[in-house]
DNA sequence: TGGATATCGTTAGCATAGCTAACTATAATT
DNA sequence: AATTATAGTTAGCTATGCTAACGATATCCA
């Protein structure tokens, strides 16, 4: 039935219109905590990646980040000169180059996603367990559909 | 009983990282869909507000994006040039302008949104009906959180 | 073996976007 | 009228995204 289509389409498109403007908003308050960490938001989500996922290349992370490898180039000699990464040359290929977070630059993730999460998740006191279960599940089923995204 | 704050905290701290985490990749996600628009992230965001909420002044919406002022103003003449606004000189305060969105720029915004909206939706069309209830369910308590953020 | 081709990373140059400090113009206060 | 406050802009810094062009290294294949 034609009608039916419609509807689905309709409220499918409405869901995702007010996910993603919430999702704007969430990022923009959470962003602001990071202001205590000194480094900008893309060499801390790089910092992130390198920290939590290990050792990688220039260009792995470039993907991971879905960035073009000049930008990470240059996100990278950032986190270099502030000694939060190191780079070593692969034994095996000399073009590529490993890239490794340092103990400091291990240590201020932890401690910065330690304060960002914990700010945000001070805000989710107000909520009822019954919302929480509710926020729990749609997570899962949201990291479904980026896991299976075309 | 303190053990049971404790597990509380750790649920909420837990939920919050997945959130925060989920709601990058989403947003990576649907910020390709906006190149074909030819304006920029922080512009077409801006837009989006003048067309959906209606004229306000420059620090209005500095203020609703987040941004300080100058930073805004830079915006504002961006999407200016691009014949998407207009300023308004207020009458009862001269120092104020009134930003309107353009027809142009209220063409340009809904079928951007659509085309952004739509492409994140047919993602969702692997879900299921109870699926895509719970999401409904968990945006408008994100919302609340939004809303009522300290 | 050695020249062509492919890959990894960097450099250069452009536009956008965030900030603070300092400025202009207008309004409000005293 | 003089002072103070407010709205917006300008100037100048840093950071982040891109493409195009390049150097260095690896790989292929005739």
């Amino acid at each position: 039935m034609q009608g039916q289509k419609h509807r689905q389409n309709k409220a499918r498109e409405e869901l995702a219109d007010r996910m993603h403007s919430a999702a704007i908003h969430l990022l923009r308050r959470v962003r602001k905590q990071d202001a205590t960490m000194a480094q900008a938001p893309a060499r801390l989500s790089a910092l992130s990646v390198l920290v939590f996922a290990g050792a990688m290349t220039i260009g792995e992370l470039a993907s991971a980040e879905q960035v073009k490898p000049p930008t990470m180039s240059r996100i990278v000699a950032g986190l270099e000169r502030a000694r939060l990464v190191k780079r070593v040359r692969d034994a095996m290929d000399g073009r590529r180059v490993q890239l490794l977070a340092t103990p400091k630059g291990t240590k201020l993730m932890r401690q910065g996603r330690r304060r960002r999460i914990t700010y945000f998740a001070s805000q989710l006191k107000m909520l009822t367990r019954d919302e929480m279960a509710i926020l729990d599940e749609s997570v899962g089923i949201l990291q479904k559909v980026l896991q299976s995204w075309t």
